[in-house]
RNA sequence: CGCGGGGUGGAGCAGUCUGGUAGCUCGUCGGGCUCAUAACCCGAAGGUCGUUGGUUCGAAUCCAGCCCCCGCAACCA
């Protein structure tokens, strides 16, 4: 039986995740996995936080907090967002903890026994104020082709040229903003990539079809003419170290173990939940599972080209299947920017709006194919037009309808209708059509089809006019009111995967509904209302009240207005 | 000539791989309804699909050139 093994980009513990995250990366993975166990499918969600690297460092040190302190810290608060916004994982675990590192180690093993390691010397900077090494972004100073003031040390804003940082006139420390930098000579570990050019450009070959173009055209033409030997180890005191006895001192690159986080953290889940599963037979090397990394575009070259190597070169875990990877989500057409106060506090917005609210509207402007951008007006617009005007209010006025006339419950006959009832034919096709978008992972789509969904309801609530038929013959009404209360579960189940907690709501309506019973219903067994129909007692056990709460004008101008201060 | 993506009615997007009446949501306008969260239903207006040229009976869709926007440019996690 197939298995997915689905993965979330590591959040680096390193500060906030704002809706950039969250819309690129985590609700849509949450939302497939979701839909995957929804179909009865085995899937598991694994993430955890990535902890390691020069960032934190530079963090740890200026809050004046241990690294392990300071990363706890950000763990504990992105775990909390993910909670909030009802983003599930199997686990969420810690690339700082010790079953990470060990777990990390065969791997380096593996590919230093392949010739796939290697040492080389080079040139490098260091400052002399916060001993730091400058690797190419962390200097800056004058071109020393052109002259330009403000040179990266990978390249020069200016003229253009390829920076060779160690040739920089007057460099500055970018960390500390020194200009006391001396050359060393220092040995690194080099992964060497390009002794695995032909074996990766036929797996990539082979994988292109299935890639979004935006991954595939990208990575095939960053790869074509060869692959770049890359430095693995760091001079740092906050890492793993690298396994080798001549290594004194160094650390592994923080890309080099932070994807094997994934393989730890399963490993950690298994054990944890004292599952008798292997986390390499029966998940990361069984040939029946998908191995899908959901990511933000920033990181393809790391999980289309480097940890794949890793993977096949080191046969430690099977090649990834699919790298769904999402465009950049903007704010108001500008990236975020915490530093520029540029930025919203997710964790405010979902107190204030509850999870369903962002992620329907960071669902429905997913960057999937191209970037987006998050508007206020936008979610306003977008929430009470049609989160609350569609599927809220139908809910309300059907409801609203049989619980005041049919409150001590309905005619056998009328709790069954809906299943002889054309239109009920047509919601379950297209929930099908919901569950395919998912399957393909083209998750705006799928909720698209779900909105439709609730727009069919409404049309033959409207047609039906039970409120007219009422009158002259009240058992007309009351089939329509029962056909319209199950299409509306079938609405609603549709929308599970990407709005939990409101589906859960509105099936709540009709009492305790099981898991079971919406995956069947999700599943297109229909048969199924008709047991909540019947173990309701006939009626909704309570009156619906505002399932999707208006968003008010002055609420949301009050929120434009604080992002304009902190610009 | 660095690489990739994008440029489609007022706004946001789909359609481009596999050419053949240009589609969705919102907004606007008109009508209907009054069960409902001033909600819902129906209808209409509005686009020469960035631009120029080519292939074709026929191009948003294929090919070539150009313009504009975004991201990346691999030791930034």
């Amino acid at each position: 039986m197939t298995k997915y093994l689905v993965t979330s980009a590591l959040p680096y513990a390193n500060g906030p995740l704002h809706f950039g995250h969250l819309a690129g990366v985590y609700i849509p993975a949450d939302i497939y996995t979701r839909h995957r166990k929804l179909q009865g499918e085995r899937a598991i969600h694994i993430c955890g936080s990535d902890e390691h690297g020069v960032a934190i460092m530079l963090n740890a040190q200026k809050a004046k907090v241990p690294y392990k302190e300071y990363v706890d810290g950000w763990h504990k608060e992105h775990k909390a967002l993910f909670d909030a916004f009802n983003i599930h994982f199997e686990y969420f675990g810690q690339t700082s903890a010790d079953y990470h590192a060990e777990e990390v180690l065969p791997w380096f093993k593996a590919l230093h026994e392949k010739g796939m390691i290697e040492p080389r010397d080079g040139q490098q900077l260091q400052c002399n104020d916060c001993h730091n090494h400058l690797p190419d972004r962390f200097v800056g100073g004058e071109c020393y082709e052109c002259h330009y003031p403000n040179a990266r040390g990978d390249e020069c804003p200016n003229c253009g040229i390829i920076i060779d940082s160690v040739k920089l006139i007057n460099p500055v420390c970018q960390i500390c903003e020194s200009t006391n930098i001396k050359e060393v000579t220092v040995t690194q570990y080099y992964l060497t990539l390009s002794k695995a050019h032909e074996k990766y450009r036929s797996w990539l070959g082979a994988k292109i079809p299935d890639f979004r173009k935006t991954v595939g055209n990208y990575v095939d033409s960053l790869t074509k003419e060869g692959l770049h030997d890359r430095a693995i180890s760091r001079d740092l005191d906050w890492g793993i170290d690298v396994p080798l006895a001549e290594a004194v001192g160094k650390k592994l690159y923080v890309w080099f173990d932070a994807p094997i986080g994934y393989v730890s953290n399963t490993k950690q889940w298994l054990k944890e939940t004292g599952a008798s599963e292997d986390y390499k037979t029966d998940w990361w090397t069984n040939p029946e599972t998908k191995i899908e990394h959901f990511i933000g575009k920033d990181n393809i070259i790391f999980h289309c080209i480097i940890f794949p190597v890793m993977s096949m070169m080191s046969e430690q875990v099977n090649v990834c299947t699919d790298v769904p990877a999402n465009q950049y989500l903007n704010l108001e057409g500008k990236q975020f920017s915490k530093s520029a106060g540029w930025y919203v506090d997710a964790n405010d917005a979902v107190s204030k709006f509850g999870s369903d609210a962002l992620r329907y509207y960071l669902t429905a402007i997913s960057p999937e194919g191209s970037d987006s951008s998050f508007t206020w007006d936008g979610f306003q617009a977008r929430l009470n037009g049609e989160l609350a005007n569609n599927i809220g209010n139908l809910v309300n006025r059907c409801l609203k309808f049989w619980k005041k006339n049919w409150g001590e419950g309905m005619s056998e006959d009328a709790l069954i209708s809906y299943q002889a009832v054309d239109k009920v034919q047509e919601l379950t096709e297209k929930l099908k059509t919901v569950r395919e978008s998912l399957d393909i992972k083209e998750i705006k789509k799928g909720l698209e089809v779900a909105m439709q969904m609730g727009h069919m309801t409404n049309e033959y609530f409207s047609d039906r006019a039970p409120w007219a038929t009422f009158k002259e013959d009240p058992k007309v009404a009351e089939l329509t009111i029962a056909e319209t209360g199950a299409m509306i579960l079938i609405v609603a189940a549709a929308l599970n995967p990407f709005l939990p907690e409101l589906s859960n709501n509105m099936f709540a309506l009709f009492g305790e509904v099981s898991a079971e019973s919406v995956a069947k219903i999700y599943q297109g067994d229909v048969a199924e209302i008709y047991q909540i129909f019947t173990r309701a007692g006939g009626t909704p056990v309570k009156a619906p009240k505002a399932l999707v709460p208006k968003i008010e004008d002055d609420v949301i101008a009050q929120l434009k207005e604080e992002l304009g201060k902190l610009s």
